[in-house]
DNA sequence: CTGTTAGCGCATTCAA
DNA sequence: TTGAATGCGCTAACAG
């Protein structure tokens, strides 16, 4: 092994063949014993690595995929990059991280720097959908999937989690502990889950005739834990509830702290369930229930439909949805 | 705007100059009004947007850089890859994540992909540095920055915490609370963290005249919030201290778990201290003290350290250490 | 100021 | 089987 750069080129001429022999051996194709041989030795002797940019260019594919999500610093995102580059990588793949905001004009922008080539598709979370970004989807002639929920009609391969189904889960289980003054503490109206998980409550609670009232609702700026102290506070302010869903495990957390700071007991005087499932329920004291929407699932998902439309751009389009479940733990359930 | 693949030559057809004029207008190169405008208006009409491989290839920069960090379920590596993608993306840089695990056959062979030309430089925190390891980072033609402690000689950038100094800082902290019990739950003892935050617990526990007995100490198998869990069990069967520090703030958050399980108080009967001042100091509950290892700031300074070395390849070796601070929250002081 | 041309490193077609 | 030659799309000399 040596040193500086080296090209098919160099390996040709030290092994005294065509660079189109090398290219064959290097990438397994048919050729004589002897020029294998060679060939391998001269590439060993030089170091040679094959360059992926040429490479690329040539074949025109990158083996790159970028993954553009909304929040970095919420642990579903985490897991669902960490589930996607799993997928990814184990078929040759990098994976680019476009952080965006959760801003539609970040992706739409990104949308349009894909089209520079620097991978081979995308997958998308976004959080607030506008008409600009549909447009913009609709228009993307590269291998698009979405995580989460699109309009009818849209035809891009998207794979969603039934959330409202999944706030369903939450306040049945909340009821069948002897909960009636069941609040919600959601995220910002504006986006995607936000709506989709208001939707699942109000649909829940009439459906096992508990009343819902405006002052049992708050709304978060933001899904985030400093955004959830906040709303909490006012949620308690407003009302006295005897549990709350929240929109996702921080505000579940955020909640959980506010109350435990006015002297009240989690689960006794006020039940808990956050959304996601992620890391931090376990973390949290006392644990904390939580919906699991499948977000590592859904991810490994969107990577597998991706590579398959990658594979061919001609599939049918295909829209997958994932059924929820509840993880019961401490914050729920009054021991005993 | 159209549809379908536009290069330079098709836009060059349209406006009727040659490739190099539209390569010229698009890169803001001097060009006369009336050229400048024909190539803006038919590349706006073909939508054309200039691929990023074939420039790669040509300006032999792929405006990509690569990040490995050990273990992308640890808040302080998301943080971390949070502040330098900040600052890679602004100055125009994609980040390629390049998850590996704690093996260092791993990140070695992640060195050797990386001379297929991919990222033009690669940014590494590795948890374990092996003589291979080191080998190869000495080998390496690529711009790189090491996040972590490095073997002296190793002539490569690199940006650390002294961490040693961070445990100091937590000891002391707890003993003017007036703990004279203190503990020490560690990660593994194989890693580069590990043996630097052991040193500090013993040269701190000297200084201040402490017993430094074995059954005050105890090695977590990994630095997980699981790990942590067994770990923590472990240190209490075999002792019983007023005060552990924690080699991250998952460990601490996992010893917090089992001691108020254990029906003991934080901080009244055992304080707890973690370390790197992670987000999920502030969802304990109570809220976690923490050593702030500064990681986001080491992510910024690694960052643009790469930067730098990508834009001279020859500027002198820089090696950055930051310094820790203590942030005290509710876990580690007794109110009133 | 503008056009022609030569590669960047590779995979691949076409002949031999 | 093997080699020569072409071109992926672009930038940068070089000439005019």
């Amino acid at each position: 092994m040596s040193t500086g750069k080296s090209t098919l080129v160099r390996v040709a001429e030290r092994a005294g063949v065509s660079i189109a022999s090398v290219s064959r051996v290097l990438n397994g194709l048919p050729a004589s014993e002897s020029i294998t041989e060679r060939v391998r030795a001269a590439a060993e002797e030089l170091g040679y690595v094959p360059n992926a940019t040429a490479r690329s260019l040539k074949v025109g594919r990158t083996e790159q995929i970028a993954l553009a999500v909304a929040d970095v610093g919420n642990p579903v995102y985490v897991s669902m990059m960490h589930a996607v580059n799993e997928v990814v990588a184990s078929a040759g793949f990098r994976l680019v991280l476009s952080s965006t905001g959760s801003d539609p004009a970040d992706q739409i922008n990104l949308l349009k720097n894909l089209n520079r080539g620097f991978a081979d598709g995308l997958i998308l979370s976004p959080l607030r959908v506008t008409p600009d970004l549909i447009e913009e989807v609709r228009a993307s002639r590269l291998p698009l999937v979405i995580i989460g929920s699109l309009p009818e009609g849209v035809a891009v391969d998207n794979v969603r989690a039934n959330s409202r189904k999944g706030v369903g889960l939450a306040v049945k289980h909340l009821y069948e502990q002897g909960r009636r003054h069941i609040a919600f503490l959601n995220g910002p109206l504006d986006t995607v889950p936000g709506t989709a998980r208001l939707a699942g409550y109000l649909k829940a609670m009439t459906n096992l005739a508990l009343p819902v009232t405006s002052d049992l609702q708050v709304e978060a700026t933001d899904f985030t834990y400093h955004a959830g102290l906040a709303a909490t506070t006012a949620l308690l302010n407003q009302s006295s509830p005897d549990a709350i869903v929240c929109s996702n495990d921080l505000l579940a957390v955020a909640a959980m702290k506010i109350i435990v700071g006015r002297g009240l007991r989690v689960p006794q005087d006020i039940a808990l369930v956050g959304m996601d499932n992620t890391d931090i329920t376990e973390l949290a004291n006392p644990a904390l229930t939580s919906v699991d929407l499948g977000s590592a699932r859904r991810a490994r998902k969107a990577a597998k439909l991706l590579l398959a439309r990658i594979d061919d751009p001609d599939r049918p389009v295909q829209s997958v949805v994932v059924s929820p479940t509840l993880v019961v733990r401490e914050s729920s359930v009054v021991a005993g």
